[in-house]
RNA sequence: GGGGACGUGGCGGAACCGGUAGACGCAGCGGACUUAAAAUCCGUUGGCCUUUGGCCGUGAGGGUUCGAUUCCCUCCGUCCCCACCA
């Protein structure tokens, strides 16, 4: 037997692809399409085996896709822009250029390394010219169409990152990457208006019915529409402003009003601060506030009475306070409310605290009007309204109603729909990404930069010695002549939010060396993604992103599909174990030696003997040490084994650990499989082993065809498993003729190739195939093979297991109760009971109720 | 505070539409081969009991059903998302 050599077999197998040019996706064709694709990598440098799962999971999609006859696009690009290229050439005064395409050539190699069934004719780079130049071009389209506007306006600012976040980049008050608590900075800052969107992108929803639901879910609640009624409480007393426009969910609570809160940034607030010094103070206060979980928690309540009053919009003579409140949001709604303190707890607090009227007007079903009072907790139930003139006696949905009406006939206001989402501010204070193509001219205003002279181009030798924005301070780049009139004008100095490129790049791959941004054929012909495949993480920011551009593009006439992923996977990561040094230092795994004793295990350093503590099973990062790089297996495995391994044990959504164990299980499998196609030629052939043998090959096909089919690759490996046992078990204990076993193997070849492609094609050529098992057929199974002809059914007495008949596949239920009561070991233990009822589950069980 | 998901052997997990719970792998145990070890192969492995048989068992408790890991209710635990959003 010749044991199997992945070192010499894989890059042989390889070599063969790029030969064949196996992986070339043609636009148009006569089979239909089918574009798989997986995120694509930000090129950090290393590739860790968390990377290889994700792309071996698209890998399994698109051969197997491919097997079955479509003409698959599977591409691969690299997420460019970014800041760890920016503090690499601050940290070391590399160029990040240079910097990033080394790391893109490592990556590439590493990719290739794992086998991918990849088109690499259409690798692109965000950070390529060709590329950004072209995102510039469809950015300057969406201006004209209005979509694109600046604004000064209170933004998000990572002191460490010395940039601005969008609102979805900031997590519990603290920037995305660099964790930093964010302060909050008056800045003039582009954005892209996706609030136009909001409606479209949550009806959209509904169609994606090939997106996991807690997805959809995620996107909903960020979009978070609500219905309310936006209405103005007018001032009793003459000010600059006739009203103070607020907006509420819960009209039907109107007269339970007992004050009326504007934000600290409201235009109220800041012009009365713009006088009186107090009141300034108390603003500014009002801001120091942080935004985490522990603070919001806490935070208290805190109000500044303006002294002006308002006047009810149901009764003139109903008077309210106004007040300048801290827990009031500038940014939703109109940055204004009225408080109801009976019925939120917010407002609660708020009145308890200032010492301000509540006023019950929701009856709890079983309270009683008389009684019923609120004391510490606001009472946010059903219930009937009282204490509310004309809305008394009805329950809340027909009070809102109601309330909206009357609001609406006395044109105080208007029923209204408010969005939670923003709109995304792409604005980023950097040099490492793509230039706002636009030039500031002191007589022109802004003026987009003339599309022929595009693209915009960064620098050569950034200088990024300092922080900030080097582009702000590079002046022979910054200074241009206006487009428009001549004069001398500045470039615009800040960069797009990453989150822009990665918004096309899907459109991009139809055809990435089109002259125009999008090859309009091309990607009519190929979108929308069939199967989109990438971490959850993304599940707001990356793919909320790609839908409104896709949709801005679509009305550009730049696309035609609304929708860019009809079917999206969100992939589990790869974690594992960490160890520890007694000093607390972080052990790589692969310095570290496990012992086994009994139950329990002992690890220390493999050369200085020095025990190590096992941590918690932890997600792979640098910084714990626990990374695993696939080129480290492949050196003792082969890819293969890494490839079916990560894919094994763990459904594809969940976690999976690594494991070196798991590995060499991977290992055995590979092994087990090339020593059936080793051992050919043997058997002399006996009638029923063989079609046993061919019931089995046909079962296999049918369950990994279809454990694939639904993302159950654990399942699919598993079945691998079960089908080679088969195999190697007629082989051994039967006489099997050599070309049922054929038939069996060139099963099992095409069934593996998805998965150990290289394992694949080397079974395919020592079974004496022609061509490549990666352009084969995907096996099929009949029906009449893949199930049994005889089944054993269990049979249960009262619901317990009590024995168990064998009838023909199919028999009617007639027929197997006929069989069930003439067993005797069934009709013993019938014995002086009264059958009263027969259930029969064709081909499943039977059940005799009895007594 | 709001929303959602999950909970199955020593471990990762399987069980498709309510129909034999524990597939497959890992670890363990026993054996074969070997001078020995590794590798490989074969067998075995949920718990308990009075063991040719039986009882219990899918976080806990209830319910629906001939039949529940699966559906419903309550509780406990874990994880994720959102969050002073009116």
């Amino acid at each position: 037997m010749v044991r199997y050599n992945p070192k010499a077999v894989e890059p042989k197998w390889r070599a063969a692809w790029d030969a064949a040019d196996a992986f070339r996706a043609e636009t148009g064709s006569g089979k239909p399409k089918y574009y798989v694709l997986e995120m694509f990598p930000y090129p950090s440098g290393n590739l860790h085996v968390g990377h290889a799962r994700n792309y071996a999971m698209g890998d399994v999609v698109a051969r197997y896709k491919r097997a079955q006859g479509f003409n698959v696009l599977h591409p691969m690009g690299w997420d460019a822009f970014g800041l760890p290229a920016e503090n690499a050439a601050q940290e070391r005064g590399v160029d990040p250029t240079a910097w990033t395409l080394s790391n893109i050539d490592r990556m590439r190699a590493e990719l290739k390394a794992l086998g991918l069934s990849i088109d690499w004719s259409r690798e692109l780079a965000t950070c390529d010219p060709t590329y950004y130049g072209r995102q510039q071009a469809w950015f300057l389209r969406l201006m004209e169409r209005g979509l694109v506007y600046r604004k000064e306006g209170l933004v998000n600012w990572d002191p460490v990152d010395m940039t601005v976040l969008a609102n979805e980049q900031v997590i519990d008050g603290c920037g995305w990457r660099s964790g930093a608590p964010v302060e909050r900075r008056k800045l003039t800052q582009w954005f892209l208006r996706i609030t136009d969107y909001a409606e479209d992108l949550l009806e959209g929803l509904q169609s994606l019915d090939r997106w996991p639901d807690k997805v959809r879910l995620m996107q909903e609640n960020w979009i978070g529409k609500s219905r309310g009624l936006r209405l103005d409480f007018p001032f009793a007393a003459p000010q600059p402003e006739p009203a103070i426009t607020v907006y509420t969910t819960r009209p039907d609570t109107l007269f339970g009003a007992s004050f009326v809160a504007v934000a600290p940034d409201h235009p109220l607030a800041e012009r009365l601060a713009a006088s009186d010094d107090r009141v300034r103070d108390f603003v500014a206060r009002c801001r120091l506030g942080g935004t985490s979980e522990a603070e919001i928690e806490s935070a208290e309540k805190l109000g500044w009475d303006t002294g002006l009053e308002v006047v009810h919009p149901f009764d003139p003579d109903m008077r309210l306070p106004v007040w300048i409140a801290n827990f009031v949001l500038m940014e939703y709604g109109t940055g204004a409310i009225f408080g109801c303190p009976g019925h939120d707890q917010r407002d609660l607090d708020f009145a308890r605290k200032y010492d301000l009227p509540v006023t019950p007007v929701v009856l709890p079903p079983t309270a009683d009007a008389a009684s019923f009072h609120v004391k510490q907790e606001a009472y946010v139930g059903p219930g009937r309204i009282f204490n509310s003139r004309f809305l008394d006696g009805l329950e809340i949905e027909a009070a809102k109603a109601a309330a909206i009406a009357e609001v609406e006939r006395l044109g105080m206001g208007v029923g209204a729909t408010v969005y939670r989402l923003r709109d995304w501010g792409v604005s980023r204070q950097r040099g490492w990404g793509c230039p706002i193509p636009v030039i500031h001219c002191q007589a022109c205003g802004v003026v987009p930069v003339p599309e022929d002279q595009l693209p915009v181009r960064l620098p050569e030798g950034m200088d990024f010695s300092r922080p900030g924005n080097p582009l702000a301070r590079d002046e022979a780049w910054r200074q241009v002549s206006c487009p428009k009139c001549g004069g001398a004008a500045q470039r615009e100095t800040d960069t797009l939010d990453t989150f822009v490129d990665s918004s096309w790049y899907f459109a991009r791959f139809a055809n990435p060396h089109a002259a125009a941004p999008i090859d309009g054929a091309a990607a009519d012909y190929w979108l929308p993604v069939d199967q989109y495949i990438g971490g959850v993480e993304h599940a707001v920011l990356h793919l909320l992103y790609a839908r409104f551009v896709t949709r801005a593009l679509a009305d550009e006439g730049m696309l035609k599909v609304k929708e860019p992923f009809a079917g999206l996977f969100t992939q589990g990561m790869v974690t594992h174990e960490t160890y520890r040094r007694q000093n607390g230092e972080w052990v790589e795994p692969g310095m570290v030696e496990i012992e086994t004793e009994g139950a329990t295990r002992r690890a220390r350093i493999a050369e200085t003997g020095e025990p190590v503590a096992v941590g918690d099973v932890e997600k792979m990062s640098k910084s714990k040490r626990n990374v695993v790089a696939p080129a480290d297996i492949a050196e003792t495995y082969g890819v293969d084994a890494a490839r079916l391994f990560v894919l094994s044990d763990s459904p594809p959504e969940r976690d999976v650990q690594w494991t070196a164990a798991g590995v060499e299980g991977a290992w055995r499998l590979i092994n087990r499989i090339w020593a059936e196609f080793d051992a050919l030629g043997e058997g002399a052939g006996d009638a029923a082993a063989d079609l046993e043998l061919l019931r089995g090959t046909h079962k296999a096909i049918k369950a990994v065809t279809e454990a694939i089919e639904g993302f159950r690759f654990n399942s699919a490996v598993a079945r691998l498993y079960e089908f080679t046992s088969v195999v190697r078990t007629a082989r051994a204990d039967a006489a099997v003729s050599d070309s049922a076993r054929r038939t069996a193997l060139s099963a099992l070849a095409r069934l593996v190739a998805p998965f150990a492609p290289h394992l694949a094609e080397e079974c395919w050529s020592e079974l004496g195939e022609s061509g490549l098992v990666a352009q084969a057929a995907w096996p099929s199974w009949d029906p009449a093979l893949s199930e049994d002809e005889e089944r054993t059914l269990p049979v249960q007495i009262n619901g317990k297991r009590r024995g168990e008949v064998r009838a023909p596949a199919g028999a009617s239920a007639a027929e197997v109760e006929q069989i069930v009561l003439g067993d005797d070991e069934i009709r013993r233990r019938l014995e002086g009971l009264t059958i009263r009822k027969v259930i029969v589950v064709p081909d499943r069980i039977v059940n005799l109720v009895a007594g």
